[in-house]
DNA sequence: GATGTAATGTTATTCTATTACACCCAATCA
DNA sequence: TGATTGGGTGTAATAGAATAACATTACATC
């Protein structure tokens, strides 16, 4: 993985480490938490984090078949809903897919930039932003919920016309 | 339309004004752009302001059959392809649905806020905010050609308890 | 009228997501 | 013990969102 353009990572980079960081993380979470984290939830968060590309629900229903017994939609749904919820992977809503936290189980909203050539994605979670679209609500009165930021656009790697898609 | 709780217009407001003047740009601005305001364009559009809330394409579609014939999805999403292209409305990610620009044709990026509970949504369009969020993709040398953001919650007229939905 | 292009019609299909109901299993408690 | 309960999963059917591919029509221009 060649330097310089960090945060963003090569979409072919070896993440093994990235994986296994995002299991741990998600066993400790749960284990502190009292949450069951099911042998098919985990299977799934680690299909997540086999890239760093959203990925769509029928796509890791797809690659769950692969392991010999192919999952019916709510099955994914599920484990998807209980990631999402816990905050172990995010939905990216412009794309209808998910990809994997950077900081699971931490409330704080994150930005997403979504590359539209390699499809890498990546979390950032500014603090000065997100206090202005707070801002901005309470001066509408608007109390906020949940708050969807996504960026598309083309990241470091790919403006430099080696496109690794 | 009561004061005091603007920008969020009531979900129940008369807004014959808000359609006519919607259509009224659109045809200005078409007009000044050599583009051409179909009927099927047009009764999209008008459709879509009917009410300040996104609608779904099939929504369309539905009250498009009322009108005595039903067109095929292809129809709808060809008009709202170009309804989003020149900017006369947004799409809401979040919702896979559409709402009215409120400043259509203005190539500023907008931050939508939707209510839960009514499902009224309404833009804004901060400039600090944007710059933001430039400057962030900048600083990790991201090219941005589209931002969504979209904040959900419960706007001021449903907090008080009189849920308009 | 012939031609080229934009717009619409039509059919089928793909992709995304949920509803409703059945079943299993482990924890709890009468 | 066994009855109950609740969470998790299995399954079938369906709803909802979007597009592909190709045929046809409308319209401006030459």
């Amino acid at each position: 993985m060649s330097a310089g353009h960090d945060p963003f990572p090569s979409v072919r980079h070896d993440h093994r480490a990235c994986v296994d960081n995002a299991l741990h993380d998600a066993e400790t979470l749960c284990a502190a938490q009292g949450l069951r984290l099911t042998p098919i939830r985990r299977r799934v968060l680690e299909l997540i984090w086999q890239g760093h590309r959203p990925r769509g629900a029928y796509e890791i229903l797809e690659q769950l078949a692969a392991d010999g017994h192919k999952p019916s939609p709510p099955t994914v749904y599920r484990a998807l809903d209980f990631l999402v919820e816990h905050r172990l992977v995010h939905r990216v809503n412009s794309r209808n897919a998910f990809v994997g936290c950077a900081r699971p189980g931490d409330p704080h909203p994150a930005q997403i930039f979504i590359c539209d050539r390699c499809g890498v994605a990546v979390e950032q979670s500014d603090g000065t932003l997100q206090r202005r679209i707070l801002r901005n609500a309470e001066g509408m009165h608007f109390q906020v919920r949940e708050q969807t930021v996504e960026i598309a656009g083309v990241c470091p790697r790919c403006t430099e016309g080696r496109h690794e898609a």
